[in-house]
RNA sequence: GGAGAGAUGGCCGAGUAGGUCGAAGGCGCUCGCCUGCUAAGCGAGUAUACUGGGAAACCGGUAUCGAGGGUUCGAAUCCCUCUCUCUCCGCCA
């Protein structure tokens, strides 16, 4: 959420800061709301100073018998009042919605574009190899290996769901723990385990509600959200707190489940573990001073590209510009993992830069000094990394002409010493 | 699922026959004094949001005692609904 007062004072340049991202004017409706609002409250506030005055004096006098004119006089007062506070409250509860609708302004340093076709190439990773051979896709790999069955997945729940069968299913979990072990042993991280469904504020706090309902799958009774990355649950942590400055930077890393609606991407990678409602993640999120925040985005990048090393597999990360970066943030980096197997490279991990946006939405706040005013911190998350499609990338770049896959060297210790999956 | 207790400021904790309570007291913290160090002591200050005025320091107003509604001229205090926490019983990985 933006702050008020800044829009309110700087419109213009907010307005084209927006429009960078594309799309419809966020703010033609703000200037009428706020003002609408702000007179309603001077109305009210001044009805109720007055009521308060009488009301005191009222308290005074011990005969109410001589106030009966005061007592009635403030009857008709207490019901302007509420009648104020009705119109106030509509307004109020307009301007809320608008502002939550509004996304995050882009950061000075995201490219202007359109569309993914205007990222940035910021670095590349390792030398996209081109196998020898004619390179499998990974959903034939895992089927011919009888590591993945989709077809089964699709029997127990339905489409985009998985069953991970043997190797398959210890691999994904040797990854989690490779991931969480660099983490938290190198990186810094305190790992959390998290609850896998959160309520409303919680996705309003991150920014999933409430423009991207139809994102997620919802609980009706109680209305609880299973979460489509722990993102939310963990940067929810410290919702409604004031911490310390000396707490400051808070590093959290979890694995969780993701679940996700993918509504609208109907057809869209419809083969493989690419794009499934239910899939593995191992999250960071940062809280940081707002001085530290660039540069934290950078580390953090950086962490998500050390399991790509770890595991040598190629990468380039790209700058998201103002029309590809996501509702809430501000700037965000993607780590794209080479595939052979679709001669592409595909997103891996997204790492972005809320600025104060989640913040503000969640008021997670500090205070400079000690007796200074609370601030907003700033938050950061990234994959590190997306736990299926780092499988995908590993079966497509570690296979061997025989269809046999390679278990990279650093994964080994996680498979009981495995070094070749074969059938 | 059944029975009961509770939710007050950074923390602890008073306050429930409605008005003098934004809220006693303590702890913590900040500033000053004092003590040649430290401890102790003394004094002052110490919530948040919105909002009016002011260049600012600052000075006003309103709201907030888990959340939402109600009664009343007036509610932390009375009534209703909800949420959460704790204890006991049942059930359970």
């Amino acid at each position: 959420m933006l702050d008020m007062k800044y829009i309110r004072e700087n419109l213009d340049e907010v307005e084209q800061r927006l429009r960078t991202r594309g799309g419809e004017s966020y703010l033609d409706e703000f200037k009428r709301l706020d003002l609408a609002r702000r007179t309603l409250l001077l109305e009210s506030e001044q009805l109720k100073a007055r009521k308060n005055v009488v009301s005191d004096e009222i308290g005074k006098v011990k005969d109410k018998s001589l106030v009966q004119d005061k007592i009635l006089e403030m009857r008709e007062v207490s019901n302007e009042i509420k009648a104020v506070d009705e119109r106030l409250k509509q307004e109020d509860e307009e301007l809320q919605n608008l502002l939550l609708t509004v996304p995050n302004v882009p950061h000075p340093a995201t490219p202007v574009g359109r569309s993914e076709n205007d990222n940035v190439l910021v670095r590349t990773w390792g030398e996209p190899q081109e196998l020898p051979f004619a390179a499998k896709p990974h959903w034939d790999l895992g089927e011919d290996l009888g590591i993945l069955d989709f077809e089964c997945g699709a029997k127990i729940t339905g489409a985009r769901f998985t069953l991970y069968r043997g190797a398959g299913a210890r691999l994904e979990r040797a990854l989690i723990n490779l991931m969480l072990d660099l983490h938290t042993d190198t990186h810094g991280y305190m790992e959390v385990l998290p609850p896998f469904m959160v309520n409303r504020d919680s996705m309003q706090g991150t920014g999933q509600l409430p423009k991207f309902e139809d994102d997620l799958f919802k609980m009706v009774d109680p209305e609880y959200f299973l979460i489509p990355t722990a993102e939310v649950p963990v940067t929810n942590i410290h919702r409604g707190e004031i911490l310390k400055k000396s707490d400051l930077p808070i590093s959290y890393c979890a694995y969780t489940p993701c679940f996700r609606r993918e509504a609208g991407s109907y057809g869209k990678d419809t083969r493989g573990l690419i794009r499934q409602h239910q899939f593995n993640k191992v999250e960071m999120v940062k809280f940081v001073h707002p001085s530290e925040s660039d540069a934290a985005l950078e580390t953090l990048t950086g962490h998500a590209e050390k399991v790509l090393q770890m595991l040598d597999l190629p990468y380039r990360v790209m700058a998201l510009c103002s029309g590809d970066i996501g509702f809430s943030a501000a700037k965000t980096y993607d780590i794209e993992v080479w595939l052979p197997g679709q001669s592409c490279y595909r997103e891996i991990s997204s790492c972005s830069t809320f600025g104060d946006f989640q913040a503000r939405r969640a008021s997670i706040r500090f205070r400079e000094d000690e007796k200074g005013k609370p601030e907003f911190v700033h938050t950061l998350n990234g994959s590190g990394l997306a736990v299926g499609r780092t499988l995908v990338a590993i079966l497509e770049n570690y296979q061997q002409e025989d269809g046999s896959v390679l278990v990279p060297p650093a994964l080994r210790p996680y498979m009981g010493g495995l070094e070749r999956i074969s059938r």
